[in-house]
DNA sequence: TTAATACATTTGTTTAAACAAAAGTTGTAA
DNA sequence: TTACAACTTTTGTTTAAACAAATGTATTAA
């Protein structure tokens, strides 16, 4: 009966943590006009070094699981964030590859979004963080 | 240096966990034919217990902070599961006030719901829960 | 080779969210 | 009273997400 009620609060609190999170992340990315979905995907390419990615590939690792990254890529070749080729070996793929450009944009949020990571974690220490972390990660991973 | 990473991976872990929450909570939800978010305010409304809450006071509590809460009332009356009426003291303002078939939705719901919160805590020990709980209550109340 | 199946991505359409502005109501000061 | 500002909700419009179906490519078995 307790442990009912303990598992809704948590539940709710972990979906406003990822609100609030969101709104943190969101706004602090507004003025670079990239959305949080984008800000991941670029992340996720700068992460490649230089090796592109199938949209498979960006799928899976991406925070939001939608149904439709063609057309989240298609906004960033529109920046000119990403460039987007035909795999040569498997032609039903794709390989997607950030551009310097994309680099630099990302380059130039880093310390921002530390900041706003920050922020949001300000009120925990680095032992909480870790634990948090760590809580987090067994309820994310591997299912 | 290293707090640096700490701070991004707990992060991004939030993100993530709010999303996978989100939709461990949506699939529950889909057979009923109603969002998270509507089910959300149903559940605020059940919670006054027959009291009315206008517009502001919904949208205080409710988990998505979103721009426009009126089309969102909107569908729940449509499905008869709440009703407005103007506020007679103040009439700015609204009364909203969940119906009889609301309640029933909701209590048809409360056990799957039960279910899948405990899904997503499952890897968790009540202990663990706890203090899941408590550490993200800190970064979420109050700011 | 051909047909059938699975795979990877794209496209069309419907639905909801984001943003900005408007409408109606109340309170206040001249 | 009247004009003005603040408050609360609604509406219009643009943009993105959700869902389903289709396209094009590769693989397999007959």
């Amino acid at each position: 009966m307790e442990s009912i009620e303990l598992a809704k609060n948590t539940v709710v609190g972990i979906l406003k943590a990822g609100c609030r999170a969101e709104a943190f992340v969101g706004t602090t990315l507004k003025s670079s006009g990239i959305s949080l979905q984008q800000f991941n995907v670029l992340r996720i390419l700068r992460g490649r070094k230089g090796v592109p990615a199938n949209l498979q590939t960006v799928q899976k690792r991406m925070i939001h699981k939608m149904s439709n990254t063609t057309r989240l890529i298609d906004k960033l070749i529109e920046k000119k964030l990403v460039v987007r080729k035909i795999c040569k070996d498997n032609r039903r793929k794709i390989e997607i590859l950030i551009t310097d450009k994309g680099l630099e944009v990302l380059d130039q949020l880093d310390a921002k979004i530390q900041e706003t990571e920050a922020a949001i974690l300000q009120p925990l220490s680095l032992e909480e963080q870790k634990t948090l972390r760590s809580l987090i990660n067994k309820i994310t991973l591997n299912r």
